[in-house]
DNA sequence: TCGGCCAGTGAAACCGATTACACTAGTCTA
DNA sequence: TAGACTAGTGTAATCGGTTTCACTGGCCGA
């Protein structure tokens, strides 16, 4: 006996306000093992007799058992848990990702958080996601964001950027390669209408995608010898509006009319395609229409849009295996995907 | 001196591998307190005297110390977690409704962890989230899902189910007033064509917003004495195909033409739409449409689609905070929120 | 001057898991 | 048949916080 004073009743369960919850001493008491025990049932069942572990199984089925995460994670310092940070998830351009994104990480065991934060050079999202608890970032930084860059490298978790032009030490990164879909829509236009009276309506100035298919409209338009190329390059955002205004303005106003638009993606191309019809012009008679994204909207218009798709499901997919691959061996190079696009031709062009 | 034999060298921090995160103690042999007064720093100052709390704060500071979310929910059993259960992020829909919750999640200091299931009584997306780990759960259940209901009452947090049908003990719930916008619709269009002539292409039979917005339709018409009633409603799904199949075959074939179609939700009208403009059937001179959602694709097609608009960010903030109040005190008696929808004319009818 | 009270603080128990280490009993080898 | 080894299990330390309880010293009123 070791001890002579001390014979507590076998201490029995706190009643924590009124959860009834089991935890993991209720199901070795009942299974009549350690906890030790039941523990490597879950975690390691090798190590333990078959007909012990079976005795564990029940105890824990019938108590409807359930480990405590916390307790877990504070052990293993993890949680099944990745951050995914975008810029926002109102169009179904980042709907399309994180719907691929999020299945890809159920099926390895893994859960996503999410945070938006629409505001460039802002780094409130991967402030307010609680990073302890992270097992890994994935992040769209489509814009400059040293901000976010950074304090995303301050956590010293694994990390997957989409998109983003800086290089963060030891993270994997996704890229789009908008240029070889740009470059081959712009030749597309110019094999059917004078490169002269191409224009280009791109999204913001600062979003590198947008950089990458301007730059391929002016290399184009270079290679055809074609004169007063930036004239003919306007920059927005990436709205219905935005192509709408633009095009009721050059339409209408401009002395050498457009005979072919390659817009910055598919919003601006539906405003343009709307202004068009408004005002007369047949498209693709007299205006030729070229998007980019492959969305729903392109699929939507009339007459059916011609687009660059962007593989928004497979970036989805890879960032997430990425990231559980780097979360599973980080000593392992970081990687560097690039995603082809690929021009679809529908009836706009 | 408390024992003889037990002098340790001031016990200091385990390597845990290579974390350089500093814990508690740190900022307490720093600032020279006990990993108590550290605690109440954070989160109950008004025990702590100024000048000791200004110690602390200067050492969590300097060591940037960030508290261990896996002890501190160990104890207190809160993550600032909210599950969200959503049938896809696929569309515009779910995209409007998640931005707006997680804008007000974060502004009340919780993060959203996402999940998605398609799939009609599959409870899956509830048996992967992390639940011991969540403190309320938010999820949309448009289709009958007993399966999920049931799982989400086994969880005993707090829930908000938005749309679904069933009630569940001590949940709050949001519904959207389907009836009201339906109704206003269809009057719109039965003022302006005979009613023996409107259509509806609705959603998925089962899907609850289908039911409610196809039973508008069937009020009006029957106050209007409209025969073959039944005739004129189908069911299929909410895309554009849809609508676009079931356009071409009714436009082509149909005896009784239609001159007027209430669709399901805006993608349904925008296939209608597009099926009319191949057709040469003129819209809204022979052909008034009107949607639902109010999403952006209707503001996209032309002519400007009229729709119902259904307050979604409205929807994903008023879960957030209902959820988080019966965090906050969950004795409050569950309420039941009604969302209205509005007719919105613009060129299609 | 004494007792009571209060503000401020620390020691230590505790949350519920995982896991290093110790131990037992059986099997195998020499 | 002793010794080495192995499979199976339990004990207790541990993760990093929160919180109860006990304690100290200063101030107050009687």
């Amino acid at each position: 006996m070791r001890s002579v004073y001390n014979t507590p009743v076998k201490k029995k369960r706190r009643s924590t306000r009124f959860s009834t919850a089991s935890v993991i001493s209720d199901v070795a008491d009942r299974a009549g093992v350690s906890t030790a025990t039941v523990s490597r049932v879950i975690n390691s069942p090798e190590l333990v007799a078959d007909a012990t572990a079976e005795r564990v199984r029940r105890a824990m089925d019938e108590l409807d058992y359930r480990p405590n995460l916390f307790a877990k994670g504070l052990i293993t310092r993890s949680t099944g848990v990745l951050g995914v940070i975008l810029p926002d998830f109102h169009g179904e351009f980042y709907g399309a990702l994180l719907q691929a994104a999020d299945a890809e990480a159920r099926r390895a065991g893994y859960n996503l958080i999410v945070a938006s934060d629409a505001r460039p050079d802002s780094a409130d999202a991967a402030q307010s996601l609680p990073v302890h608890f992270l097992d890994g970032v994935i992040a769209f930084v489509p814009f400059p964001n040293d901000a976010l860059v950074r304090s995303i490298g301050d956590l010293s978790i694994s990390a997957v950027l989409i998109d983003a032009q800086q290089e963060l030490e030891g993270t994997d990164r996704i890229s789009i390669d908008n240029t070889s879909g740009a470059t081959a829509a712009v030749r597309h236009l110019v094999e059917r209408t004078d490169a002269d009276d191409c224009f280009h309506v791109g999204g913001p100035e600062t979003n590198y995608d947008s950089i990458d298919r301007a730059e391929a409209f002016r290399a184009v338009l270079r290679e055809r010898g074609a004169s007063g190329i930036d004239d003919r390059v306007a920059s927005g955002e990436f709205s219905i509006d935005w192509g709408y205004r633009w095009a009721l303005d050059t339409l209408t106003t401009r002395t050498g009319r457009p005979t072919a638009v390659f817009a910055g993606n598919d919003d601006i191309a539906v405003g343009v395609l709307n202004a068009a019809r408004q005002l007369g012009v047949a498209c693709p008679d007299r205006l030729r229409i070229v998007g980019f994204d492959g969305s729903r909207v392109s699929a939507a218009s009339s007459p059916k849009l011609s687009t660059v798709q962007v593989p928004l499901a497979e970036i989805g997919t890879k960032a997430v295996q990425m990231c559980v691959r780097h979360i599973a061996d980080p000593t392992i190079n970081p990687s560097h995907a690039v995603v082809p696009t690929r021009l679809a031709v529908h009836d706009s062009s």
